[in-house]
DNA sequence: ACTGTGTGCAACCATTAGGTTGCGCATTCG
DNA sequence: CGAATGCGCAACCTAATGGTTGCACACAGT
């Protein structure tokens, strides 16, 4: 099960996790990234612009976004050329936010320590 | 434990969760975040400005940003404005990313059961 | 009462981001 | 071969973003 798995053991990759971030800050991209998610067989640029009101070329530079975090793969077929999205930089995100949630949670817990003597 | 503790069964709000990416997405406001987790007292826009390069109204506007996302609670104490944490809107980006991941692990699965039998 | 510190508001600036159109190239199909 | 389809590249436009400076106002401390 490579998907969305973190470790509270190891250290968020901050700069993984802001690249995700980023590339998750848009409503288009976290479309075609959930549609990415339901089609298994991948898809292009074209085919997921058809459901889209945006232009192909705006598909395209979203995918190549989505590429440079590091969410989607992509691979040459023939004159077509499909992605495919690859989850494993999502766990960077996931974990980067349960640290963040973990550290504030222990930092309470040490204030209310201190007040309760 | 009102941390991140992603809940399976609700279905992740899309909404909540883009603001969290959206906020999350600039480094800067990532550095407020973890600084705002690592003090549970809370603290002020000129003292967060102190230890960054920029200006207290650049840290003003992410604060404001980040209290729009929800991330952030204002209280008055006199003259000065202290900002704290509030780690709750955490838990829907990270169920919006688990759910994605899941998703695409079952789908996944069945590709694979597909082939195989 | 006066001075200093912390905020808030507004104008302004440069860069990035999301989107479009147009064109040229390669590959598939009739 | 010729037509159609899918991509990639480039130029361009607009709006949003991250940042700055300047100023006015409120509250605290002496």
């Amino acid at each position: 099960m490579p998907g969305v798995r973190p470790h509270p053991g190891e250290p968020p990759d901050e700069a993984a996790a802001g690249a995700v971030f980023a590339a998750l800050a848009d409503p288009t991209r976290r479309h075609l990234v959930t549609a990415l998610a339901a089609r298994s067989g991948g898809a292009t640029a074209t085919g997921l612009a058809a459901e889209l009101p945006i232009s192909r070329q705006a598909v395209a530079k979203h995918l190549a976004t989505l590429d440079r975090a590091g969410l989607v793969s992509h691979t040459r077929h023939g004159r077509e050329q499909r992605f495919e999205l690859d989850p494993r930089p999502l766990a960077d995100a996931a974990a980067w936010l349960t640290a963040v949630g973990a550290e504030w949670d222990t930092r309470l817990a040490d204030l209310q320590r201190l007040l309760k003597g």
